[in-house]
DNA sequence: GCGCATGATTGCCC
DNA sequence: GGGCAATCATGCGC
């Protein structure tokens, strides 16, 4: 947008800005806030040549200034009230301008009045102009600024509509997308990074940001997804490194800016680099550590992506977790015999032995029994990692000590900066166990969670290991430092070297140049770090750390556990491997292994008694089962008996075939009690292979419904040593307990007898039943008060509404009423039902009109009973108005 | 129209 | 204030 072309606080505050120039204007005139509302005007196409829309002049001017993508408004109504705006600011503007140069002419004819006299110098004129001139642009200033809230309005009317975006261009996506995969192990751009990158890619800082924040997230939710993105970055940013560097070497001045896509970016934070060149500043905006920095990440990602690293979580032999050792014993990397850090500030979700701390190519890696210097490595060299850290902060400063969050533990949270740490630096396995790179490598594994997947054994770098071999202990520390960079840096070309081999077009001379060239100039670029003292003012804070008492408990129970470890495979007498096998990380973790074959050996009486357990309890289970399946059917049997019982024994009752009676007893008695008075036996279905004892039986006592008051509800069986809530125990037959449920007998109330209602009753009830409506056609005769069928119970009707039928429309309708209980009386009694209304006589309207017409005319007849529209109507009758 | 990709926004954490 | 994670909403290919 073009918005971007101005700084946020110009839109932020421009209000507080202009009152501020206000009240300064005289002394210190806002040129800036001018300019920027001046830019802005430009950029939106007021002032300055009119906008015509994506690619017109002003667009284009726009792009430089980062915003390119705009997505110029092309909506015709914000291109009409910007237009207006435009004209007005002019037309404004224009009266502004006048108005200014009339008033000078003014006072400039004031002033040449007033020379006459008194002397007037020059300068006076002068510094009466500049005034005059000062509040005009005061208020031109205002004027700007109101258009551009205007604008702004007009923008957030039409364009700022949440969440409306464009993609981005190729380009840009090319562009974020090689810096994203040419540091991957830190793709965290520095600010003047996602300036270069938003000027690359014509986008603004912002969206820079969005897009790697988006990046990092989905690149790590689906790390498959972009494996071959990923690859195919890598690849092209090596290649893009190796040209960069050919051509540097060419020109023999590393300094000379690179051109290129990735190998371009100023890597002001190339941190992520083996080599960690952010320690050493002078050499951070160099392009030697760009492409360094760049080659490295492209290796890193390229190692990577072989899958030799994958996670071997999973796969016992390869935890960290062994089974003789306490958790708190069990340190971290000391098993793999590279990450022998102790420290207790590993991270917890870390505790499974990382596989990719096998993939660090860089990795010094600490040998086994056959390099016991590495791994007891002195204690300032377990803490250089740790302070190499803290001398390599990110660039806030805040997020330093940031411990990592119990809730989100990101791969790259704690790396952004503290990714810059070389891993050939890693001399302590302190630095080691918590290294960015591995965890980086914990993130990347995240993906990857929750599968089996076998993976393999983490790869030799023997030499690598030979690099850091070759450097003797016995030097000073910086030197050693020193060394390291150097001999990182040659293993990190070997590896670049290997994969480049497989590229086309790759020259092995000409690398061999270019390697020669960066390594010269890191040679003199650490001595003179050397010389500075930069490199020892790393190792003296090292020193710093070492009064830390975890560190120090941490380094003594590592200490401790590696001493136990030895002396446990020398009483084992454990096999010696190879010693060329030893030296190599895979040794390390085989040989720090239990041996479970010898375990196996010597617990195989146990694990055989096991094997008898276990057949014991499955023979256990399967009878379980059967019971549970003889008990079930038992009920089941049960059940049915007290349905559908028959008699097969004279005493045996039939349940089915004594209605009228309940339970109201159940007893369970042995063969030999003799049946109580009273009491039958039900009868049982066993099946044939039935095993239940039949010693005892359940009979019951039935009483005659009326006669019973106490009655079994419900009888149910439970296991023996079972109680059943709200149930009686009655007895036990075989395993089984049986409960009843007893309970009072709730004798059905007697219920009043139904009054006899009459239909007429009925029709007035303000109730609807199935007889109302059956009898909405109730004839006249039966028609107590000769109500119309429509309105014979009275009821609410929607009828009533029917403006159709004005008929049916009186000042009764829809109004509930109930017959007085007298007259119901008198009703009910039904001797002289109608008597109460014999001074009645109900005629209908057709009868009203007859009536009338018989007024009129001789041929008169008598009210005769019409079905239609009835109306109550006095002796007499009553003339309901009609709209006829 | 659907599903996926992707840029932008938001709330929270540190 | 940067980053993360979730989410929204649009773009785009099918």
């Amino acid at each position: 947008m073009d918005i971007g072309c101005l700084t946020p606080e110009s839109y932020a505050y421009p209000n507080i800005k202009a009152v501020y120039s206000f009240n300064v204007q005289e002394e210190d005139p806002p040129d800036a806030q001018l300019m920027r509302l001046d830019n802005m005007l430009l950029a939106e196409g007021v002032s300055g040549p009119e906008k015509r829309g994506r690619g017109g002049p002003t667009t284009v001017a726009a792009t430089s200034g980062g915003c390119p993508n705009d997505n110029s408004i092309e909506h015709s109504d914000y291109r009409a009230k910007l237009s207006q705006i435009r004209q007005i600011y002019h037309s404004e503007l224009e009266k502004y301008e006048q108005a200014c140069s009339e008033f000078t002419t003014h006072v400039m004819n004031l002033l040449r009045e007033q020379s006459r006299t008194r002397p007037i110098s020059p300068k006076e004129i002068e510094r009466m102009v500049n005034i005059i001139h000062g509040k005009f642009s005061t208020i031109q200033m205002q004027l700007k600024q109101s258009t551009c809230e205007a604008v702004m309005i007009l923008r957030s009317r039409f364009l700022d509509a949440r969440r409306k975006r464009r993609n981005f261009s190729k380009q840009a996506t090319e562009v974020l997308n090689e810096y994203f995969y040419s540091h991957l192990s830190n793709p965290y751009p520095s600010e003047e990074a996602k300036e270069e990158l938003a000027k690359k890619g014509g986008i603004t800082v912002s969206q820079v940001s969005n897009w790697f924040g988006n990046k990092r997230i989905r690149y790590k939710k689906n790390m498959g997804k972009f494996q071959e993105e990923a690859n195919i970055y890598a690849a092209k940013t090596a290649v893009d490194a190796t040209n960069v560097v050919a051509q540097g070497n060419q020109a023999n001045s590393p300094s000379t800016p690179n051109s290129g896509s990735s190998g371009s970016f100023k890597m002001t934070n190339s941190g992520d680099s083996f080599i960690n060149l952010q320690s050493l500043t002078s050499y951070q905006s160099s392009p030697v550590g760009a492409n360094v920095q760049s080659q490295m990440d492209s290796l890193h990602h390229v190692i990577h992506q072989t899958g030799r690293y994958d996670t071997i979580v999973g796969n016992p032999l390869y935890t960290t977790q062994r089974i003789d050792n306490p958790p708190q014993q069990n340190l971290p990397g000391v098993e793999d015999g590279k990450n022998s850090g102790g420290t207790q500030e590993h991270d917890p979700s870390d505790e499974k032995v990382e596989p990719e701390h096998f993939s660090e190519p860089n990795k010094v890696i600490s040998p086994g029994p056959g390099n016991k210097a590495n791994v007891r490595a002195s204690p300032s060299d377990r803490v250089r990692g740790a302070t190499r850290k803290r001398s390599c902060p990110r660039p806030s400063p805040k997020k330093i000590d940031r411990s990592p969050s119990p809730k989100r533990i990101s791969p790259w949270r704690e790396s952004p900066r503290k990714g810059l740490t070389s891993s050939s630096f890693n001399l302590s396995p302190r630095a080691l166990a918590i290294s960015p790179q591995i965890t980086r490598r914990s993130w990347c594994r995240s993906s990857l969670k929750g599968t089996n997947r076998r993976k393999s054994l983490p790869p030799f770098h023997q030499d690598v290991t030979e690099l850091s071999k070759s450097i003797s202990l016995d030097f000073p520390e910086t030197d050693r430092l020193s060394m390291l960079l150097l001999s990182s840096f040659q293993f990190s070309t070997q590896k670049l070297q290997h994969f480049l081999k497989q590229t086309d077009g790759f020259s092995p001379e000409a690398f061999k140049a270019n390697v020669n060239s960066v390594s010269e100039e890191l040679m003199r670029c650490t001595e003179r770090l050397k010389l500075d003292g930069t490199l020892k003012k790393c190792t003296e804070e090292l020193k710093g750390i070492l009064s830390d008492p975890a560190l120090n408990v941490s380094l003594a129970q590592m200490k401790e556990y590696i001493n136990r470890q030895l002396e446990q495979c020398k009483t084992n007498e454990v096999q010696v491997e190879p010693a060329s096998y030893l030296g190599t990380s895979q040794a390390k973790v085989l040989s720090s292994k239990p041996n479970y074959q010898k375990i196996l050996a010597s617990q195989g009486e146990v694990f055989d008694c096991m094997e008898l357990v276990l057949d014991e309890l499955q023979q256990a289970v399967k009878l379980l089962q059967t019971f549970i399946e003889d008990s079930t059917q038992y009920l089941r049997n049960l059940s049915e008996q007290l349905a559908t019982h028959t008699r097969s024994s004279p005493e045996a009752v039939d349940l089915t075939t004594s209605p009228g009676n309940v339970v109201a007893d159940v007893l369970i008695l042995s063969e030999k009690t003799p049946l109580p008075t009273g009491y039958l036996y039900i009868r049982e279905f066993l099946e044939p292979k039935t095993s239940i004892s039949k010693k005892k039986r359940i009979c019951v006592k039935l009483v005659p419904l009326g006669a019973a008051d106490l009655v079994v509800f419900d009888i149910t069986l439970s296991g023996k040593n079972k109680v059943v809530p709200c149930y009686m125990k009655i007895g036990e037959i075989s395993s089984f307990a049986v409960w009843c449920k007893k309970g009072q007998l709730l004798k059905p109330k007697p219920l009043p007898k139904p009054r006899n209602i009459s239909p007429a009753m009925k029709g007035l009830s303000l109730e609807t039943t199935d007889l109302d409506n059956k009898k909405t056609e109730f004839s006249s005769e039966n028609s107590l008060t000769r109500v119309g069928s429509k309105h014979v119970s009275m009821k609410r009707d929607d009828s009533i509404y029917d403006t159709s039928n004005l008929y049916g429309i009186s000042a009764m309708d829809g109004v509930p009423f109930a017959l007085h209980p007298k007259f119901e009386s008198s009703i009910t009694t039904g001797t002289n039902a109608f008597s109460i209304f014999t001074n009645l006589n109900i005629k209908s309207l057709a009868d009203i009109e007859k009536e009338l017409k018989g007024l009129r005319l001789p041929d008169s007849h008598p009210a005769s009973v019409n079905s239609e529209q009835h109306r109550v109507l006095p002796k007499h009758g009553v003339r309901v108005p009609s709209s006829r």
